[in-house]
DNA sequence: ATCGGAGGTCTCATATTGAGACCAATACAC
DNA sequence: GTGTATTGGTCTCAATATGAGACCTCCGAT
């Protein structure tokens, strides 16, 4: 229980979202999913073209690579320009409203790395128990 | 790009993180999936027994429940209490490392909250523009 | 007697994901 | 000029993860 008993499931009852009719809902399981995070991180650190990420991230595939791609422009959290080389490139980058969703994304990240002590050990405490 | 050019990535890269060995990716793996972020926000409103986490969260089936409630007692996040009625009964609740990610977590819920208008229209355009 | 709820597990159907071939156009090495 | 590589994808097929729902034991209430 947070400060005083106010939590986010109390807004969320309070403001009349059920399970099916959750905004947050919809926008979490785009943000919050295992490639969205980490395409984010790169992009973060400047404007990437397509080839570049996939070569940051090797163990994504192509496929899910451009799925993810989309859906983040479609969200407009990234935007995406086509270069008139030969052959085309392709640019992505963090818009506005993807650059402020880099600062809670970052303190999820920041709160990964400080306690990744004690979960380490809670899994060795957790599997050596059974 | 954020202030003045120190991001995660170059973070991650400094600290000799790849792909393979991010202990941090780990991490987020667990924490950034679709159904721990929605068993976390139910249990930041207190304690809670398995069903009715069940019945808060009528879309998710018992056995990813399950599953996401293994994985977060593994990880520490969160502490299981059985309680010796008839029949026993099960009480899931936020630890003290728990209750120090809903911090974060807020974060990221208040930035889908804040900036769900402008998503929606993204999206909008995105598909009226084909 | 039977119905229900407690907290799961098990099986099987379906959805999502990954691996890798393939594409057209061009540039560069040879 | 022939071969190879790069660009940003898409397509197919196999592997994996998820969902739906039956099933379990133990009891108390009807």
């Amino acid at each position: 229980m947070r400060d005083s008993g106010s939590s986010i499931r109390d807004a969320w009852e309070a403001a009349g979202y059920t399970p099916d009719n959750c905004p947050v809902r919809s926008i979490l399981d785009h943000v919050a999913a295992k490639w969205t995070v980490l395409v984010l991180i790169e992009l973060d650190a400047g404007p990437r073209r397509f080839s570049a990420l996939a070569r940051a991230l090797p163990d994504i595939s192509k496929r899910m690579l451009t799925q993810t791609l989309r859906e983040l422009q479609r969200d407009g959290i990234i935007s995406r320009q086509v270069f008139d080389t030969k052959p085309p490139s392709v640019e992505y980058a963090l818009t506005a409203l993807g650059q402020s969703l880099t600062e809670p994304l970052f303190g999820l990240v920041t709160w990964a790395e400080l306690n990744r002590e004690p979960i380490f050990a809670a899994q060795a405490a957790y599997d050596a128990a059974g």
